[in-house]
DNA sequence: ACACTTGTGTCCAATTATTTGACACTTTAG
DNA sequence: CTAAAGTGTCAAATAATTGGACACAAGTGT
């Protein structure tokens, strides 16, 4: 049970009892709020390792304004928390405002529970990921390096650093 | 006209010249292909601000395969090339697996001419941005010392830097 | 309750990096 | 062709990083 505590989001009681089965045997704990209200707070709480949050949720909004403004806040408090959506309405333009948006994932109801338990793991996974500082600044300097176009008094000056510095980072 | 040369890459020449005439007014270069086999040498010469791929080629192969394939071989010989997908067929599994795949973005056809451009301005916007290098670094450092709990000594291994360095980088 | 491990805050001296300024030489653009 | 901008390179001054050290706090297992 390498991943952690789950939390999942969404105003059908029917599916979080659904989910919280499929996802049981995965995760060591798996949290359900019916609304997510009280979401931020408990994830302040929880600390958990990704977050499953529906789409819809006042009954008859089913634009997915409500969960991308969710979405928004959550990611914007958590940024290192993945939180995968899931909806009813497969709606291409929303999944990509979403993904933008800084959704780990996408998922459509129904689903697929093995899917489902992949997509979790793969965005904990990826979140977990770290990149040595040395190793994030080369591919850094390498990309801004490229946009100007090998012009290394100007990428310099946009990295903020020296010339002289920049010659050495590449030197290397 | 401050965005450049657009590359489109599509199989149907009817949709290459409706996309050309939307693109005129706003890129100073519209270069098209029929097929995404000369790609990569055409990109390697005109090195395009962005790239319009449609995702299915061969005729009755619809499933996008094709085009996911040559997302990833460009994305990975061109990754600050911002690629923008196309397709006929609204599929959301598809369109979130090319944004993961590196996509900056995705439209359906049939599509609006002034969103298509609006999606292309703001892929090539994206990609310009460049951050300083102690901004980059700073960042870094906070989320992975956030997902170390705070424990230093690990966050500075993880890091890569000796534990001294990263005590006066926070403190900073 | 005890020893054991792990981490913190802090210092130092040695080693590396970075910066600023300079100079002769190419490239580039008007 | 000339002026402006960029390159490669050097040196000396300044700043950052490292490895080692030490007392002390917090958590582990027995």
């Amino acid at each position: 049970m390498k991943y952690g505590t789950i939390l999942v989001i969404d105003d059908n009681p029917a599916i979080l009892t659904a989910v919280k089965i499929c996802l049981a045997g995965t995760f060591e704990r798996v949290i359900t709020l019916n609304s997510p209200e009280k979401a931020l707070v408990t994830i302040a709480q929880e600390n958990p390792a990704a977050i499953l949050l529906d789409m819809n949720f006042s009954l008859g909004v089913n634009s997915g304004q409500e969960g991308m403004m969710w979405l928004s806040a959550i990611h914007r408090k958590f940024p290192d928390i993945p939180i995968v959506l899931i909806t009813a309405y497969a709606d291409v333009k929303l999944a990509v405002r979403a993904l933008k948006n800084g959704a780990a994932d996408f998922v459509t109801k129904p689903w697929d529970n093995d899917e489902l338990i992949r997509v979790l793991k793969d965005a904990i996974d990826k979140a977990g990921e770290i990149i040595p500082l040395d190793q994030l600044e080369t591919e850094h300097v390498r990309k801004v390096l490229n946009k100007c176009d090998g012009n290394m008094k100007r990428a310099a000056d946009l990295l903020g650093i020296s010339r002289q510095t920049l010659y050495n980072k590449v030197k290397n």
